[in-house]
DNA sequence: GACTGTCTGTGCGTTAACACACATACCCCG
DNA sequence: CGGGGTATGTGTGTTAACGCACAGACAGTC
């Protein structure tokens, strides 16, 4: 159950940047659906049934590896589309991907998408460029993974789920962010310990806020207005 | 300078894949150009004028980070392509292109590209699953930085490079390796001597021989067979 | 209002990789 | 053949994160 909602439209906005007769083309075979958190839409390996643009839920890209649960390597919102594998000519995700904010999408079978994605339209356009910008997204994840410390991942792990889920409060317990961070319970109990003493987060038992945005994004590593500068641009 | 160049033609193999019409057809826009060691075909946000289809030299992307010189997240040999941001309607790299690899490529004029990128082709196909495969390379390695272990790194980087090399022996210091595993110096002289110890690998000043494919192999980590299957996969 | 499960807090020993500081070894070139 | 530069080897602390082992603390339920 997410908590608080406050603003934003609920639209998934590489949808929204169709041009209309586009969009209406596509309405037929798009179907609003509810993603509910922890839901799985597809293992690593996992044939591609539908593809899925979120309107205020996150689906998490997730790196297989044998001793742990998975990385997240990338994270899907508004701004974009989980599935892409499938524009792309593959059946299969090479990545898990999981719902780790609840909330609503529209969904299409991957049959259309791949129709669509055969005509050089706005929408083939569109996911070109979301293509590049989530290979940047992944890339820049990939050094921040290796360099910059629990605390300074976690602030940006935060800002960028509350930009995707456009709201400052959401449901989720330090176990789940350590296994997308790739880090220990503890870590990141020790890490959001911090945060909450300098009154930039509040939690407790599974619901965090964000209580000062501005001071806790200076705590976040410079990965984070990288990624977000990516994720902004292509829409224009 | 390479050293030991032992069988396999030197063709990019995503061209080879192409049907003889449509490679007709690109062919008077390709040059073939030698890459020198440690060239930079671009750095990070800068606008891409060529790209880059290797034969037998490695283009290297690095994520740019403040405290460092860069993290190595994909490797591109003769199944690929450098510039892909070009098929995909950017104009400018999000990461750094390092020639990793000394020998040659085809090199192409980015208006060039973008004129193929906007035929369905076959070229235009085979572009689209090699971001799925590249896609899926940077996703795992970004796992494999954060989970595993400088030795088992270190060998899967060689066994990498090797095999897009088509070479058993090539020219690189400790120093650079460092720099492409995002470790320090000293980390890849224990990791290194330790294979060598094993007699695994064999170096000394900036040339390194593979001696025990199969036994280097196992010390790598999963990452490695992932990786490699994906970049093979798709080609067929 | 006790019971149970989940979520969070904390302590302690261990470890891989870090930073810094040299020592050695090899190659080339004048 | 004797420097000088580059590449490699090694030693001594330090540190961030790990693994394990519990101890509280809160929420819902019977």
């Amino acid at each position: 159950m997410r908590i608080q909602k406050i603003g934003g439209e609920a639209v998934n906005r590489l949808l929204a940047t169709l041009p209309k007769n586009e969009y209406k083309r596509l309405l037929p075979s798009l179907k609003p659906v509810n993603l509910t958190f922890g839901e799985v839409l597809y293992e690593a390996g996992d044939i591609i049934k539908h593809v899925y643009f979120p309107t205020d839920s996150i689906v998490s890209l997730l790196a297989a590896t044998p001793e742990t649960s998975g990385l997240e390597v990338g994270m899907v919102g508004n701004e974009g589309m989980a599935g892409l594998p499938v524009f792309m000519g593959a059946n299969v995700s090479p990545t898990r991907a999981l719902v780790q904010g609840a909330g609503s999408a529209m969904k299409m079978t991957s049959a259309n998408a791949r129709l669509e994605a055969n005509r050089l339209g706005s929408l083939h356009r569109l996911l070109h460029r979301y293509s590049h910008s989530l290979l940047a997204q992944v890339s820049q994840s990939s050094a921040c993974n290796r360099f910059h410390s629990v605390d300074a991942r976690l602030a940006r792990w935060l800002l960028m789920t509350a930009d995707r889920l456009n709201a400052d409060g959401f449901r989720l317990t330090q176990e789940f962010m350590s296994s997308m961070l790739g880090v220990r319970r503890e870590g990141v109990n020790k890490a959001a310990g911090a945060l909450q003493a300098e009154n930039l987060i509040r939690y407790s038992r599974g619901v965090i806020a964000i209580l000062d945005r501005r001071r806790l994004e200076a705590k976040a590593c410079v990965c984070y207005p990288l990624i977000k500068a990516d994720a902004d641009e292509y829409l224009n």
